[in-house]
DNA sequence: TCGTTAACTTGACTCACTCCAGAAAAGACG
DNA sequence: CGTCTTTTCTGGAGTGAGTCAAGTTAACGA
């Protein structure tokens, strides 16, 4: 694991070790994920753009696209949300997703190490992931909810 | 739980406990939808049609989200694939999808009755529904690669 | 420095899904 | 059974994330 805050030779390394092109728009891309993790791919654009100047969002789709299949970024994409991306790869890792405002934390897996990889072994599936979503309600809404 | 084949006469029995109006278009959907698991809504729509003749996409989409909403049909949206709806419900169970052909298959819980529900705690997230998808290979997808 | 090839720009386009207003049907009640 | 109210259905337009395609630009190895 890199620093907790990469600098930019890290994700030049980063890009490099992935056989990629080191270009402004990829290295602005990964900064923008690693400082807003979960962040969809609107505000990213917005991000870019604001280190960078103009940046099409093709580019923006492209890299999150080259960068994700690299293995450098995770998407994820909860029901009724747009695709999300954030950094941390290599550790498996879950989230919760708050129901009333959207919100998404990250949590470790609760069953050990590498815990939920084992369904009951249905249908002959070659399982190599698994992923757990889990639905609640954030503080903020509790609270919120609480006082109405 | 009804019985493996419902009736006409259970849906009727299902929307009424919901509190729903029975009408034809619903009873095609729950129909559809009882036939077809894990179907995307183009093809409910399309079998919906089959059965009935002319039927508004609008009426189709209006149908499954109250459906949704009442509890009898369940909706499940992996990344990369169209929403899909299945009448399994209020038993805690997964799903497994194929990453190469998108299958969906369903898998029980595997640890335990309500298993998952517990993450490690954090953020003072109040969780209510854990959420698992396996990713993996089909059988037809593993020997096809396997033979290539 | 040069050529190759991957990456970026621009702009049109697709497709699942939603919104809206009016017409029709279902259920309740007398 | 007939009328009234409420909910649902129809048809068509609209939205927005994401994709496709053609041409230009820039990274990087020789």
């Amino acid at each position: 694991m890199v620093s907790p805050v990469p600098t930019a030779s890290d994700f030049e390394r980063m890009l490099r070790g992935a056989s990629l092109r080191v270009t402004a728009p990829r290295m602005a891309v990964l900064s923008a994920v690693h400082g807003h993790p979960h962040a969809d791919t609107d505000s990213i654009i917005g991000v870019v753009r604001q280190n960078l100047g103009a940046v099409s969002h093709q580019a923006v789709y492209d890299v999150l696209r080259a960068l994700t299949g690299a293995g450098l970024l995770r998407r994820i994409e909860p029901q009724g949300s747009v695709a999300r991306y954030e950094a941390r790869v290599g550790d498996n890792h879950h989230h919760v997703v708050c129901r009333s405002c959207g919100a998404i934390a990250d949590v470790d897996c609760a069953v050990g190490a590498a815990p939920c990889l084992d369904a009951s072994d249905d249908h002959g599936f070659v399982i190599d992931e698994a992923e757990v979503i889990y639905w609640g309600t954030c503080p903020e809404c509790t609270t919120a909810a609480k006082s109405s």
